[in-house]
RNA sequence: GCGGGCGUAGCUCAGCUGGUCAGAGCGCCAGGUUGUGGCCCUGGAGGUCGUGGGUUCGAGACCCACCGCUCGCCCCA
């Protein structure tokens, strides 16, 4: 539609507004009250990080780092990167506020994330994540709490009958590399029938190809090693541990065993709750373990598991739309009325209400904005009711009125709002 | 980065094989109602038909390129 390119935005981004912001402000609200309940406690770290954290966290060799990074070298000559994830910037803060001191801490984020990707629904370039990551907890009953955790926020949005969680384990770093090996021993030996792309993960992410979508790579695939197999006993039991945890919390899933995460730090856990009215989207909160992340980044090592959630994905799923507030519109009548108007606005304003004063206009027009805005009632000012010592009291959705004195008003309204709640 | 679909008023769209094809509905503005919305009636504003080339006597319609949207692949929340 519009060509001019200063009224056009950046490919990939979205103005938030009306009820589409409704409903990512639902999402993201919901996500702060769930995960607060939880004992996690908000952090706000920032949208920009040194190149080098997320280059180190993610893999040199991982799809986003290579391309998909909005990197850029700043006036000083650093090379900084808006991030495309928030777990490396958790960690690295976690570092440098030296929280580690009082372990485990449990954290959770909202904000923006950007990823440099083809625009597709419920992909955005600049999107936003809600996520929690427990840090410094070993024990799989934590692997357990950020899954439930999860569960919890997404049926307290209505959305978990639309979703299923799927759940894998990596194994640890030992288990998790024999079986690459092993892998890419059977793939390698088969690599003219795998696709272009697959042969190219063989070097580069092998596990990946295990959720291939290629019809060729699945045929592969499906009668290669599976992770299962080479578990540690340790890593083994971890898994049934967590298992035994979530389904004593009543949380349900499926298992995967070819469910694999893209960036290079998870170990053991690894879950995705997905599904299927998003197109080629499916995850819409995900995550894991990644034990080995935090000394990665420079600080000492300790193991964290935690999961993001994709805010414009669950918005979208959301079945209800929450709907705007309703103000209360304010009509002077006569020019006399204006300025009463205006100290009655402000006055119902200071009582805790949303009011709107059109700046001009004949009563219809004003009442037609009313009508437009939603307002649940109008309140006349004019000569009659100057005389009287009153307001007109409008209910615009019955259209009923009555007079109220101006000084019993604002007790009145508060009765009314009380009695709506 | 690769492939498919699409791009006409603020919105949803119609425009048949190129020749009043620049339209409809909704929305918006004004009036009918000089102190009262939602319904109705009347009138009005609003479009370089995504952009730039090309074919043609003639293009919104055909061709090419670019841009954008969208779906899929890749990747991922």
């Amino acid at each position: 539609m519009t060509s001019a390119p200063t009224a056009r935005p950046v490919r990939g981004t979205h103005d938030l507004f009306g009820e589409e912001l409704r409903r990512h402000r639902h999402v993201a609200e919901t996500g702060r009250l769930i995960c607060a309940r939880w004992g996690y406690e908000e952090i706000v770290t920032p949208i920009f990080e040194h190149t080098e954290v997320f280059a180190r966290s993610l893999g040199d060799v991982s799809d986003i780092v290579t391309k998909e990074m909005y990197t850029f070298t700043d006036r000083g000559g650093d090379s900084i990167t808006l991030r495309p994830e928030n777990t490396a910037g958790v960690c690295r803060a976690v570092i440098t506020l030296g929280l580690h001191q009082n372990l485990p801490i449990k954290l959770f984020y909202y904000g923006p994330m950007f990823r440099y990707e083809r625009p597709q629904k419920g992909r955005l370039r600049q999107f936003h994540q809600i996520g929690i990551e427990c840090i410094g907890a070993p024990e799989p009953l934590a692997d357990a709490e950020v899954i439930a955790a999860g569960a919890h926020l997404l049926e307290e949005l209505g959305v978990l009958k639309a979703t299923t969680l799927e759940l894998n384990t990596l194994g640890d770093l030992e288990s998790r590399a024999r079986y690459r090996e092993a892998l890419v021993r059977y793939l390698d030996a088969r690599r003219n029938q795998l696709s272009a792309e697959s042969q190219l993960r063989l070097t580069r992410n092998p596990l990946r190809i295990l959720d291939s979508k290629d019809e060729g790579d699945r045929a592969v695939v499906a009668q290669a090693p599976l992770l299962l197999e080479y578990l540690s006993p340790a890593s083994r039991d971890f898994f049934e541990r967590v298992k035994d945890a979530l389904a004593r919390l009543g949380v349900s899933w499926v298992e995967n065993p070819r469910l694999v995460r893209g960036l290079d730090y998870y170990t053991h856990t690894a879950f995705e709750f997905t599904t299927t009215q998003l197109g080629a989207q499916g995850a819409v909160l995900a995550g894991g373990r990644y034990d080995g992340l935090v000394k990665t980044l420079g600080g000492p090592d300790i193991p964290g598991v935690g999961w993001a959630a994709g805010v414009e994905r669950l918005a979208l799923l959301l079945a209800q739309v929450p709907t705007a507030p309703r103000p209360i519109a304010i009509v002077p009548i006569g020019a006399e009325a204006e300025a009463e108007a205006w100290v009655l606005a402000r006055d119902l304003r200071r009582a805790g209400h949303i009011v709107d004063l059109a700046f001009a206009g004949k009563p219809a027009k004003r009442l037609k904005r009313a009508d437009r805005l939603n307002a649940r009632l109008a309140i006349f000012v004019g000569e009659e009711e100057r005389a009287r010592g009153t307001v007109t009291l409008r209910d615009l959705d019955r259209g009923s009125e009555e007079q109220v004195p101006r000084a019993e008003l604002l007790s009145r309204l508060a009765a009314a709002q009380a009695e709506r709640t």
